[in-house]
DNA sequence: GTGAAAGCGCTAACAG
DNA sequence: CTGTTAGCGCTTTCAC
């Protein structure tokens, strides 16, 4: 059974008024104590090993000090994500990480224990499934609880939105390739079913790479599955597989390859290498993210850095603690910048 | 401002006990209600958009429902882990997740915020900063809230573990060697410093092989820094590196190369590109853990497939489970069987 | 300097 | 079938 207040304050003699401001410290209405009880008290505290109830605490004044992060998975740098957003956010407030697994139904199921714990805001990555967007709106217009979008807006909802520049990834990643000298570029991309914010503004960016250069799109969007099927891996491998195969069928084969993100492009890698495909020397290939594998030697994956997990998390806090401090600029969108990084898997193509 | 209990009861005009009861449905006492009024109650609730505040319950009856998982970091299939425990423990309880960074001071702080939280047990993997002892002893043995461990046990603390079998991963892995003809096989290690449990327990596992085969042990220890150094990426190069180059120097090389991790192992495929050493030609390389990237055909690392973290995930969770149900079954460990996949990276040299 | 008392939102006796 | 009341642990007026 937990040490009380009221415990402590018996064994001190004193009333819990007293204890609690003591073991405080801080005086609010400048109650002044005496310093010998003070140490009194705190001594007691300590040797019955007195915790304070948040619980309580926070009954009483209507504040939990604790926001909810909701991520689909902790696949891609979840872990700088959240560093960066505690970094901002603490000491003040605490983060309760919630996942959904890639499942719409779980988003919803998972906000709904956020607001029973009541944290005071939220930091979601969107699933993408239309079925949550009542609930989001629900969220912040009926409860009126600060929500900051991670990586994707939601359709519709005019919500704070922190990402990197998902059309600029695409456009300048595609622009590099063609200044190596390619012109039949292929961009690859999975699952468009839910219509992602990000992945439309992907596809926008190739396409306006294209078109400003003149050149003719070649588009292959596969697994119109949910997003829960295609991050399975097995499933990924499927989809490089098909991507490759069509590939393979053309009679003009494209020289470059741009995929929707590192891991695919691995699977690519792969793919080629039992195929006998060779990277660079018959196609070129980009990809999107930069994960932690993309640097290694033996991969060495040329790729367009575009999701910084920590700063991201670091804007998405300061945001989200800007409205919870009452400045409610609710459409102050967060674009943060990419950069191509070329490495191994393109070459150029200049003068062939 | 959100909607209490007294509102609806104040909207439907009847006692907050009849919204309390008639919104929850089930009734403890059996307490009859009027159907009617149930579904009445039931609508205003829902018009109002009313949300139980949990804080409120979980004051009352000194039950959160809540269990806290302490980590290191999200590195390692953190996320099967998660969901192997959620898949258990839920939907009675749900589960507050804390990183402490590989700090030993910040594993202290996450547990008093756990405790503040009034979590009702606790599962964590230790961070084997010797400081943090005592607060794991205070907590099971001053507050009385049970604690499962992951992956490492704490010297000293009759603590209940679940862990992979460290010992028979080495050892195993290392008579795999041998059967491949290896006679010189080189174990190499990151920071012992700490002397965490799996860490000496996967060097004994090498050390009884070597000896009941009759062979010379060749061990490497680097990084004497604590976790949070070696864990990062740069600081394992530099690691690999310094492993690399002793086995260089070497007068009689050792055929085989055993390391503690698959990222390290990632990290010595990569500097042997750079220096020109064959894998498995030159020297055949096994990690430890079967991470993600290590089936991939470019890399084809063999390997310990030894964290299954999903299935620890979900014995922890029984365990503590079952510690919060009363049986008081605390020394009750877990292991996890280990299972040596050969790939690409390790050759047979029998009759060479 | 210190204490008594009210009340946060909810549940569970105990009465009607 | 329904209401009154007390109280979970804590903070905060207000009074002494």
């Amino acid at each position: 059974m937990p040490v009380t207040l009221k415990e402590i304050a018996q064994h001190a003699g004193v009333s819990t008024t007293t204890v609690s401001f003591a073991l405080r410290d801080k005086r609010p209405s400048e109650r002044p104590l005496a310093v010998e009880t003070v140490l009194r008290i705190q001594k007691i505290a300590h040797q019955l090993g007195y915790r304070p109830n948040n619980l309580a605490k926070s009954l009483l004044n209507n504040q939990t000090n604790t926001i909810g992060v909701l991520l689909s998975n902790l696949s891609f740098g979840a872990e700088e994500l959240l560093e960066g957003i505690k970094g901002v956010i603490a000491p003040e407030y605490s983060s309760l990480l919630s996942l959904y697994n890639s499942e719409g139904q779980n988003e919803r199921v998972r906000m709904d224990i956020f607001m029973q714990q009541r944290v005071e805001g939220i930091i979601a990555a969107f699933s993408g499934d239309p079925a949550s967007i009542p609930y989001y709106q629900d969220l912040t217009e009926k409860y009126g609880i600060p929500i900051v979008l991670i990586d994707r807006g939601i359709p519709g909802l005019d919500l704070p939105v922190v990402r990197s520049d998902h059309l600029a990834s695409t456009y300048e990643g595609t622009r590099t390739l063609q200044r190596l000298g390619h012109k039949r570029i292929q961009y690859a991309s999975v699952s468009m079913s839910r219509g992602l914010e990000s992945t439309c503004l992907r596809l926008q960016g190739y396409c306006d790479a294209m078109k400003d250069a003149g050149l003719e799109q070649e588009i292959r969007i596969t697994g119109e599955k949910d997003f829960k099927e295609w991050v399975r891996m097995d499933n990924l491998r499927q989809v490089a597989r098909s991507i490759l195969d069509a590939w393979l069928m053309e009679k003009q084969r494209a020289t470059a390859l741009f995929v929707d993100n590192d891991w695919l492009a691995y699977e690519i890698i792969q793919e080629c290498m039992i195929s006998g495909i060779k990277i660079p020397q018959d196609l070129s290939l980009m990809g999107i993210g930069d994960y932690a594998f993309s640097g290694f030697t033996f991969v060495a994956l040329s790729t367009v850095s575009a999701q910084k997990q920590g700063p991201m998390g670091k804007e998405a806090g300061e945001l989200l603690l800007s409205m919870l401090n009452g400045q409610r600029q609710s459409s102050r969108n967060v674009i943060l910048p990419i950069e191509v990084k070329l490495r191994s898997t393109t070459r150029s193509i200049i003068g062939q």
